[in-house]
DNA sequence: ATATCAGCTTC
DNA sequence: CTCGGAA
DNA sequence: TTCCGAGGAAGCTGATAT
């Protein structure tokens, strides 16, 4: 774990991409397989199941510093991090001793994960006794789960693709799904051929938002439009006989939509299909929220399969026959698909084109977006390529204006991280007759600028402190921006907001000019009677 | 047994 | 998902 | 231009608190 430790510090210490690729490249070449492999997976956010839970830690970490407990906690507060607050607290190791970093994680972690109380306590001091000073924070890391390095995917990437002298496109491609960290991982990743049995999906294409005037685009007759359903992108992948569903976040989510699975399962081999996977009833479409309940499950009943059924508009067709279809353009894999669309069925069915010749007939669609329950229109270039990432000028979402509300800011708290210096993050309220309730949180939309003014201001105002909390005079207006609304009983106003986020800095308001809850209220209303 | 919270995912 | 900032 | 890290709301899981 040596080698890997300070690759882990000079990547946290550093800003310069070009810097941290060369250190990237340096660990690849020196580091034995089975280590690289594990880094890599840990790299790219595939992290191990967290072994200790956080309150075992501190007690171990109280034990091996001889530290009280409520110390342990205060300079967790102050340092705002539990694996660098115990690495930073612990003595110096007695007999230094390094641990192979593939030792630690097939090994050790999951004994520790193992072991009762009093054995993780045990193994935890024991362990931090041998562990060299510098790869304790790296330890502490791994084991709480908690592995946040700043390394660009890409960046890793690349250093991979310069270390196996091998094109950039194929590690990405490599890369998806479940890295599974075994010694023979850097050569599956420099080979020509994705492994037969391999069912991962290609690297999704992500959306810009559209321009605010939407002629900027061009002509509309070299777009498809979709509608932009509120559900979960997905793709699906059949191959040898067995169907994978994925989430953008590359987690294997197939157990969790059994009709899908089976609706797949009448698939060719060598099929991939994207699209959104999305509650849908006998009423049509559902919100949301209705899709959350499926998600994240252990288990899927059949009573929720019934309560909440889902189906997959497929907008996409990456693969067919076996064959990559991504460099061919939109129109042509969107024609293919469509006429695959009769082997699909009830749960998997294209997602229907918006029809119009003009950016006209198009806006008047956009106008039905909301009482259709969507989120606004997807333009497609019709010439355009399946490729990875966010490319511009491929796929535009068009979404529907956002809602807002002139917001008092009631709370301030200090941010996280870089930002732990500064109260980054505000609790809004609006007026409930003469009172002010909170509606929502949000700090994204401010410059730094404006944040530290707000900071100084918030110092100089504060009524009332709640532990990090502080209370503030009511003096400074926000317009806040959010998508929607839902009824909400983890608020005292009763409603949250979708996606709130700091519009204006209303400096030309006065409190008293503030929003009234009656106002969402009323919103929520007329949002809530629509039926889709 | 039930409530609450942290940590994870989705958006 | 949103946004601002950095490379 | 593209990527990243900061943030919000929701629901589910698993652990702890009552």
């Amino acid at each position: 774990m040596k080698r890997f430790a300070a690759l882990f510090h000079t990547l946290d210490g550093s800003t310069r991409s070009s810097h941290k690729r060369a250190a990237l490249v340096a660990y690849f070449a020196s580091a034995p397989a089975r280590d690289a492999a594990h880094a890599v997976a840990t790299l790219c956010g595939q992290r191990p199941r967290r072994a200790v839970n956080a309150t075992r830690l501190r007690q171990a970490a109280a034990q091996r510093t001889g530290l009280p407990l409520w110390l342990i906690e205060e300079t967790y507060h102050h340092v705002g991090d539990l694996a660098e607050t115990i690495a930073l607290l612990l003595p110096e190791p007695d007999h230094p001793q390094s641990i192979p970093l593939h030792e630690l994680l097939e090994r050790r972690l999951p004994a520790l994960a193992r072991a009762d109380e009093a054995g993780q306590i045990d193994q935890l001091c024991r362990l931090w006794s041998h562990l060299p000073a510098d790869e304790r924070l790296v330890f502490n890391k791994l084991l709480t789960g908690g592995f946040r390095v700043g390394v660009a995917r890409q960046s890793v990437i690349h250093a991979l693709a310069a270390h196996l002298q091998v094109d950039a496109e194929r590690i990405a491609a490599r890369l998806m799904g479940r890295i599974e960290p075994d010694p023979g991982l850097m050569d599956r990743l420099g080979a020509d051929e994705r492994p037969a049995d391999s069912l991962a999906p290609y690297p999704f294409l992500l959306a810009h938002p559209a321009p605010e005037s939407i002629q900027d685009l061009g002509d509309a007759t070299d777009y498809l439009a979709e509608w932009k359903w509120d559900g979960m992108r997905a793709q699906l992948v059949v191959r040898n006989g067995a169907v994978a569903i994925w989430s953008r976040g590359e987690d294997d989510v197939t157990p969790l939509f059994p009709e899908l699975r089976d609706a797949a399962a009448t698939l060719a081999d060598g099929t991939v299909l994207d699209g959104e996977i999305l509650a849908w009833d006998a009423r049509g479409v559902r919100p949301f929220g209705d899709l959350q309940r499926r998600l994240n499950r252990k288990r899927v009943s059949t009573k929720l399969m019934a309560d909440v059924p889902v189906r997959m508009l497929v907008y996409d067709l990456l693969e067919d026959a076996g064959i990559d279809l991504r460099d061919q353009p939109l129109a042509m894999r969107r024609q293919r698909l469509q006429r695959r669309a009769v082997h699909l069925g009830e749960a998997l069915r294209p997602s229907p084109l918006v029809e119009g010749r003009d950016w006209a007939t198009l806006q008047s669609a956009f106008r039905q977006a909301r009482e259709r329950g969507v989120e606004g229109l997807m333009l497609k270039h019709k010439t355009s390529r399946y490729s990875s990432g966010r490319p511009r000028g491929y796929w535009w979402k068009w979404k529907v204006e956002p809602y807002t509300v002139d917001c008092v800011l009631l709370y301030a708290q200090a941010g996280h991280g870089r930002r732990s210096n500064l109260y980054t993050d505000y609790t809004l309220g609006v007026w409930s007759g003469d009172a002010l309730v909170p509606v929502a949180k949000a700090y994204s939309g401010l410059t730094d600028e404006e944040l530290s003014e707000m900071d100084r201001w918030i110092r100089r105002h504060t009524t009332d402190r709640f532990g990090p909390v502080r209370a503030v005079e009511a003096g400074q207006v926000f317009e806040i921006a959010f998508e929607g609304l839902r009824p909400s009983s983890r608020h005292k106003s009763g409603i949250a907001l979708r996606f709130p986020r700091i519009q204006r800095w209303r400096q030309d308001k006065s409190p008293e000019q503030a929003d009234h809850l009656r106002a969402l209220q009323d919103l929520l209303q007329g949002a809530g009677s629509q039926t889709p």
